[in-house]
DNA sequence: ACTGTTACCTGATTGC
DNA sequence: TGCAATCAGGTAACAG
């Protein structure tokens, strides 16, 4: 689930039922998650008033009252669940308790998401976020410009290249083949010869392809947060993630297109149009 | 310094 | 039905 779209939905339904509230409560469950958490955090967290939320990449950042911050990271399978677990799990890791009984929980089955806590003043020198690329949102940080300097000289495909967040923070698997799809262009496609016209065509694609999926995501707490009590997942179409065979959104079928196909690259799937994307 | 591969975990799905 | 193999939205430690 989380590649940039899913972690601004999440973090603004964690925002609607934490900010300002205080922590009452604090339960850290199992401190090996993909780093090594800092001893005392849950005690450091508690009694804590939320200020508010930032989102850097595909981090979070819940900052406190007194000058820290909470970074939290969803790995592969994270998920944050509000209200009283009906289903307790063995993969929740962390719980916190509010003052006026909210009830949150960070569920992460297979431990490669990660919880640590920055000095809000420093946040962006955090190793984690320190090296991280411009925000593909941020209209003045990401630009052709800046996206071409970043992959000149670059000899892998783009679709590698773009999953390296010192490139742009925020995309992932699925939002790299999408975005790759609206820009018709190849994911094979040596990442250096990414530049001029087709940075140009990128950047907006990057863009539009993230923001049509945080609109889908929703725009109140009542789309943010499922019976369940999970937040933040909602239901997407791709254009070419997961659709290999069937025929592409933008041709006219065959001959012409065979429709989607899908290959491996850097260990992972691609999924696109060979007719399409060049 | 770059680039590709592997490992880290568990759960869901696929194939025999 | 049962069970093993495969795959999954991320990151970083490695090897070359």
């Amino acid at each position: 689930m989380p590649e940039l779209p899913e972690v601004e939905t999440v973090m603004r339904g964690l925002a609607a039922v934490l900010q300002g509230r205080v922590i009452r409560r604090a339960e850290l469950r199992r401190p090996d998650l993909r780093w090594h958490l800092p001893a005392g955090l849950a005690a450091r967290l508690q009694g804590r008033v939320v200020l508010g939320f930032r989102r850097r990449g595909k981090y979070m950042l819940m900052r406190l009252a007194g000058g820290d911050s909470l970074l939290l990271h969803l790995g592969m399978s994270g998920r944050m669940v509000i209200g009283p677990a009906v289903v307790t799990t063995p993969h929740e890791h962390l719980v916190l308790e509010t003052d006026d009984g909210t009830r949150v929980g960070f569920v992460d089955p297979r431990r490669f998401g990660s919880l640590d806590l920055v000095a809000t003043a420093a946040e962006d020198a955090h190793p984690r976020l320190a090296d991280l690329g411009p925000e593909p949102l941020d209209a003045a940080a990401f630009t052709p410009a800046v996206l071409s300097a970043a992959l000149a000289g670059k000899r892998t495909p783009i679709k590698a290249a773009l999953l390296d967040q010192r490139v742009v923070a925020g995309l992932g698997n699925i939002y790299v083949c999408e975005a790759l799809f609206r820009a018709g262009i190849s994911p094979r496609r040596l990442a250096a010869s990414v530049a001029g016209a087709r940075a140009a065509r990128l950047v907006p694609a990057i863009r539009e392809t993230l923001q049509a999926a945080i609109a889908a995501g929703g725009s109140s707490l009542r789309d943010y947060v499922q019976p369940s009590g999970e937040l933040g997942y909602f239901q997407h179409t791709w254009a070419v993630y997961g659709r290999e065979g069937e025929p592409c959104p933008d041709c006219p079928g065959p001959p012409a297109c065979r429709g989607i196909v899908r290959i491996t690259q850097a260990g992972r799937s691609t999924f696109y149009c060979p007719r399409r994307q060049r």
